[in-house]
Parts: structure tokens; C-alpha cells; sequence
DNA sequence: GTAATATGTTGTTCGAATCAACAATCAAAA
DNA sequence: TTTTGATTGTTGATTCGAACAACATATTAC
């Protein structure tokens, strides 16, 4: 059982008091209820002896809080595997399949609905075209639409929540979508209508930082405390910053913007814009244009940049790694990750010339801030948006498992 | 009594076992000691109401949390002031006289060492200059005497630790200096020097961290729970970032290298350096140099600055703005504080054009991001570093009051 | 087959916060 | 000046959750 680090919460906190911070028995159980269960959701399954190793809690105690979680249907015990070592064998306990939540990833092209349980893993994806920008009441309507068309695979489960991915920026005091640019909105209130089309409680996040979030949990940087993500799309560089096992947030939950910073730059050639952001520098579009290549996924674009490897293409690639090792540098000055993560193109940017953008980052970050640091692509694939904004619909439950959900 | 935030701790966690994430009810009382303490401890004085209302708890619970502080000879417990207010009033608790820390700041020409009070207050502060960079051990031999030296002073308190605040990369996993560049010092293990010669527990961290963490609980950040501190001083610039008021430290504890940076420009003729650090650009050295006198103290630069206001002071004044324009624009995007706090000549540099530098900020930055956030000079005079590195000191016993120290 | 080890199970104990009732102290109204 | 209402301190009984100890169970090692 990896351990799983400290803090435990997206953007939320487990006290005894709704107000104030003084504890009291309540919260006692409320916290440790919180902290067996996100321990099943996180490790996907875990002995009764390992929980009471890693909660430290008296066996008996830990009997009594994962007995009142399988009576609320949140895990299962089952039968002890054959672990060859002296003892009585001590049973597994594994998320229930009952919870279920939506996560939504509404886009330029397309809104994605996906069904992911508490073990986190998407069983079900559905994607609708669109052929414009959709508003928000729309995506609203939409999720309603393939909730329903999903009905039948839900029947047998408990839907906790929805949670919405927005390529943009989401206000975390009241899950107001503050200016997402591709979509064209502007001080949505996106969460309301979706509850109120689905009559089901709803959370939004920004697509990059629940796509950190999720590497943080699931991915790369499982077990990781300190850790930044770079997410290289479409249409821009987002990012989160996981620090002490929390998403850093920021006052109204705006952090984790790197694709807006502007760049500094070793080699003034390396320059490509006037006042430009590091999106703009290092950017999709840019490779796409020396591949001479229209579009498509990011299977798509690996693939061609595996293929031709003109020196044009060579070169191109060499540049946005010289401007992404500054980027990263100062960032890993400022906050001292154990683990940077790079999806999206950022991944084949890197995958392009590791040793050469590791030996940049090297030069130019403090050495003892980088000593401890590694680089890595990121481990989910396409699945890591919906994980994550399932993680948003549960949190309020494994925040508190004995609420009525 | 200004709401004090939540995160409540630099770096060190409140749960109920020493090892593991579970609660236990030793925890929740060390706990809601804890809390009661650090109210008393930030605000300087709370009344038992205003505790009652702060935490949440029950009033006669209250009333044993204080007690044992009382008794622990923590807090004092006063008779009310008149408050023109309906209802019996309640005492008013107070940090006790007892406990003091012992705060540490060794630098290139002298060693300042101070007393400080529960109530962060700096009752005495001495500063022994030094005619050559000291070692480690003979630091642990001066402070030993300076504290030699205040003993009658010391006579009727209890020295609960020892911080030392260090111009240089501190490792948090063991407390070791990882590189102090003007001290000469490498992977120095300091702590355990000075606890030999003194008998005294200790700590080491960061001092622009630990000025920052000062800031944030006393200075101008007082209440703000997302802040960022940018510290210029004569060897270069340091810093810290507060978020959902904790300290962050990172991986290894060596967050907040702003100084290091390689900064963006949006005007290619300021940058005076070839792949220079933001600690080179915006410099203390290069006022002095364009006003052409050779040093002095914080006072004296602000002085030279407001009497000779020479277009080539102001020109260079108005290029070090740009430059930290930039470089503040992409800590706002990354970290999205509520408040960016400026000491030393960074000070200097925003009061000489404050709507010019936000001007800059607000162009360059996140819009969304920048909205609510303020930029303002350190409110904390020199005592700054000495109250932070107290604060380290003190970190212990605020974490558990009814602990042995 | 027996010993050793680790873990589940059960009933009791302990400790900390809560609660209710009462006392104390103030301001404002009568 | 007295009365009323509001707020808070004080006290003893209650409640609830984790710890503990003793015992039961299941496995490996010899």
C-alpha cells in the first residue's frame, strides 16, 4: 500500500464544526469515516490490517467505521486473498459499484458524459457532437439528455453528483465559470442549470487542475505530494498545482494559469511573438504548421512526429523545449515540486528530447530546488479529465461519507 | 477579532496520532488547545466569548480549553474591559509573560539575536557584528553567549525553543541548511550545532520565508490566507507563498525562489543582463549604482530615493518595475493570491510608481486572476524576520500546548 | 500436530465535548 | 430605582467514540 499522503481534500476541509475549527466527537467520526473511505477510493483496495496500519487506529475501531461504511454502501468486504505470510488473513475492502458519478467535459466540438464509480475508473463514455459553441443552458440540456439516455445503465446505482470539467476559468467560492474563452462564456452560472435540468447536485472545476488532480490520485503522481501539471490542448497550456496533497487553488481558485505567463527566454531567437504568452510560444498549432499537417488528436500528432522528423520539425521542437525548460525552471524555483507532469503535446514535446530539456531545467533552476525534482508524461490518458471531475462529485462524500447523499 | 483563516500551522500538521491520518479524541483536545492557543497567540487578546464564537465549541468546553492553558501558565486570563454591551462580559485571555523564543538571524556582518513573547513581540534584540562570514559552529558558540549575556533577562521566563532565520536554502525534512551562498555554508547542519551548545531545542528555515509567514500572521497579511511575499535585500531577492494559510514549502522545503527567475521583458532594451535572474535585473545594487552612493541601510535607500529624483533614477526606478511587472504577473497566474506583499527595496520600488507597477500588473496578468488581488509594502519593520523565526520556534508548542517542552 | 504470529470480535472503560439548569453581570426600559 | 432582557460563566449529568483487554480464529513455521 503506497502511501497516500497527508492532506487529503480538493477544496475541502474535514473540522468538527460546519463554523469554526474547534473539533469535537462528531468530527472525530466524520474524519475518520472521510479518511478509511478516500483510502479504499484511492488505493482501489485495501486489507482491514492495512487501514489500521496506515489510519493508526485501534483494530476495533476500524472494524466498527468500515462496518458502518458497508452498511451505508459506499465499500465492500470481501474474502481475504492468499498473501502467504502468518496470521489470520485479514478480508479486503473495495469500493461499492452502487456510487456512481457524472463527469461532463463540455467543449468547443463536443460535450463528453461519462459514468465513473468510486473505484475511479470511467465505465462509461458517451460523446455528443456539436456543430457551434454551445451556451450553457444548452450544456445543461445536453447532460440532462444523455443522463436520461443512460437510465438504464444507472439503474442499479446511486448517481452522487455531477461534476463539470470547464475549459476555463471556474470561481471556487461559488463554482461560477468566471470566463471560459473557447466557449464564450462569461460569469456563468453553469452549476445551477445543471442541477436544475438533472435535479442532481453539481460541481465545477477548471479542466486542467482536475486533470493535475487526477494525476496526483491516479496517475503519475500517485503518492506525490508536491507536484505541478502542464496540460499542452488545443486551444492553450492550462495547469494545477498539487502542494502538501492539496490542489492549490488560489483566493478565488484561478491558480494554476502557466500558459498565460510570458516567458523568458535564453536565446532571444527563440522568440516567436511581441509580448507573446508561453501558449503562444509553445503551442500545438506551431507544430502542426512545420509538420504540415491540418489537425487531429494527440495519437495523431505523436505519430507524425515520430514520422518526419525533418530538421525543420527538429528545430521547432528544440525551441519549444528551450522556452518550456524556463518556464519550468521558474516554476519548480517557486514551488519546489518532487514531480513536474506534462500532458497533452507538452508530452511529445518532452518525450522529443528528454535528456536535452531536462539538462536546460538543470541549468537554470536552483539546483537544490531541482535536485529532488523529476519530469514525467503523464500517466492517464484521455480518461483523466472525466476522473477528475468525478473526483469534484464525490468529494462531498468522501468529505463526509455519513451525510445524506 | 479578525478572522484568523483556517490552515492554521507552518508546516506541521494537527492530527490525532502521531503516526497515520486517524482522529482520536487525545487529538481532538490537543487540537482544540492548539486552536484556542494560536487565536490567543495572533490576536493578542480574545475574550471567552470571542474564542466561543471563533471555534464553535460549547462555552463550558471553552472554559476547560482555557483553564488548561491558564494552568499550563500558556495565557492569563483578565477581567473584562467595559464594553457598553448587553450580557455579563466575559475575560479576556491574554498570552502569558512566561514563554519566550529565542530568534536567530546569522548574516554576513553581524548575528542579530532577540527575545520574543507569546505575544510576538520583540522584547529585546541584540546584534553582534562579525568581521569575517562565520561558520556554523562558531554561530552556535555566539548565540550560546549572546543568550549567556540575557540570562538575568531570561531569569523569570521559559525559553521554549530557538529559530534561526537563514539567508539561505533550508531542507525542512531535517532542518539542514541545503546552501546559504553568502554564508558560505553548505548541507550544514546547523540545528543540532546549536542545540549542543545551547540545550535547547531548535529550528531553521528560510528568512524570506519566515518574513513572509510573518506577514501573513502580523503584517500587512494578517487575515489573507493566499499571499505571496517578494523580500529585495542587499544579497538578491527571497520570498515565501502562503496559500489556504499554510506556509508552502514543497518537496524539500526550497519554495519561493522568486530571486532566481529568469524574467519575461515586454520592452527587449531592459534587460541589462545575458541570461540573467530576476535577482540581477531588479537589483538593490543598481539603485545604489545610479545614485551613485555605496550602501546603507533600508532607510537610507528610501531617503536617496525620494530627495534625488534624477531622470536617471527615475528611468531606472520605472525599468526595475517593468521587469518586476512581469515577473509578478506570472506568480499572480500561477498562485492567484488575494495579496502581494513587497519588503525591502522591492518596497522602494513599488512606492515609486504604485499605479504604473499595477498598471503593468493588470495588462500582463490573468484578468480574472488579477481582479482581486492587492499589492501593498511590508507592514513589518526589521523585527519581521525575528517574529517569523520565533514563530518556528514557537511552532511546537502551538501544535500542542499540553506537550512537554 | 504444536507453537508462534497476526488479526477479527466482544464487552468494558475512559475521556472529551455537549447539554441543561442556574448564577452572574451588564444595558435598556419602565 | 426597579425591572426586564440579553449574554456569559459555572456546574453536574449525559452522550458518544476510540482505546483496551481478553478471547477467538486463521494462517505459517517447525
Amino acid at each position: 500500500m503506497g502511501t497516500a499522503g497527508c492532506r487529503l481534500g480538493y477544496s475541502d476541509r474535514v473540522t468538527g464544526h460546519v463554523n469554526g475549527l474547534g473539533r469535537n466527537l462528531d468530527g472525530v467520526r466524520r474524519g475518520n469515516l472521510s479518511t478509511v473511505l478516500r483510502l479504499v477510493h484511492r488505493t482501489g483496495a485495501a486489507s482491514r490490517s492495512q487501514i489500521t496500519q496506515f489510519t493508526g487506529l485501534n483494530r476495533s475501531t476500524v472494524a466498527a467505521l468500515v462496518g458502518e461504511l458497508v452498511e451505508r454502501e459506499l465499500v465492500v468486504e470481501n474474502d481475504p486473498e492468499a498473501t502467504s505470510r502468518v496470521g489470520r488473513p485479514s478480508p479486503i475492502v473495495t469500493p461499492h459499484r452502487g456510487p456512481v458519478a457524472i463527469a461532463v467535459n463540455p467543449e468547443v466540438d463536443a460535450i463528453t458524459v461519462a459514468i465513473v464509480g468510486l473505484s475511479a475508473r470511467v465505465d462509461r463514455r458517451v460523446r455528443r457532437e456539436v456543430d457551434h459553441p454551445v451556451t450553457p443552458q444548452e450544456t445543461a440540456q445536453i447532460v440532462a439528455q444523455e443522463l436520461a439516455g443512460l437510465s438504464a445503465e444507472l439503474a442499479d446505482r446511486r448517481v452522487v453528483g455531477i461534476g463539470l470539467a470547464v475549459p476555463g476559468l471556474v470561481r471556487s467560492a461559488d463554482n461560477t465559470v468566471r470566463w471560459a474563452p473557447h466557449l464564450a462564456w462569461t460569469d456563468s452560472a453553469i452549476v445551477p442549470l445543471v442541477e436544475a435540468a438533472t435535479g442532481r447536485p453539481a460541481r465545477a472545476g477548471n479542466d486542467a487542475s482536475l486533470g493535475g488532480w487526477a494525476e496526483h490520485l491516479f496517475g503519475v503522481g500517485r503518492g506525490i505530494d508536491d507536484l505541478i501539471y502542464l496540460n499542452g490542448g488545443a486551444s492553450g497550456i492550462g495547469g494545477g498545482v498539487i502542494s502538501a496533497g492539496s490542489a492549490l487553488g488560489g483566493h478565488r481558485g484561478f491558480a494554476g494559469e502557466f500558459g498565460q505567463n510570458r516567458p523568458g527566454f535564453t536565446d532571444p531567437a527563440d522568440q516567436r511573438t511581441v509580448h507573446g504568452t508561453l501558449e503562444d510560444e509553445v503551442s500545438r498549432a506551431r507544430l502542426l504548421a512545420v509538420l504540415g499537417i491540418p489537425g487531429g488528436d494527440e495519437a495523431a500528432l505523436e505519430a507524425a512526429l515520430v514520422n518526419s522528423s525533418t530538421p525543420a520539425v527538429r528545430e521547432e521542437l528544440a525551441r519549444q523545449r528551450r522556452v518550456l525548460a524556463v518556464a519550468l525552471s521558474n516554476a519548480i524555483n517557486v514551488l519546489n515540486p518532487e514531480l513536474v507532469v506534462l500532458g497533452g503535446f507538452l508530452a511529445s514535446v518532452y518525450a522529443s528530447g528528454p535528456e536535452e530539456l531536462e539538462r536546460d531545467v538543470a541549468a537554470l533552476a536552483v539546483s537544490a530546488a531541482w535536485e529532488g525534482t523529476r519530469i514525467r508524461p503523464a500517466g492517464l490518458g484521455e480518461d483523466r479529465l472525466m476522473i477528475g471531475a468525478a473526483e469534484l462529485a464525490f468529494s462531498a462524500l468522501l468529505a463526509d461519507p455519513a451525510g445524506d447523499f
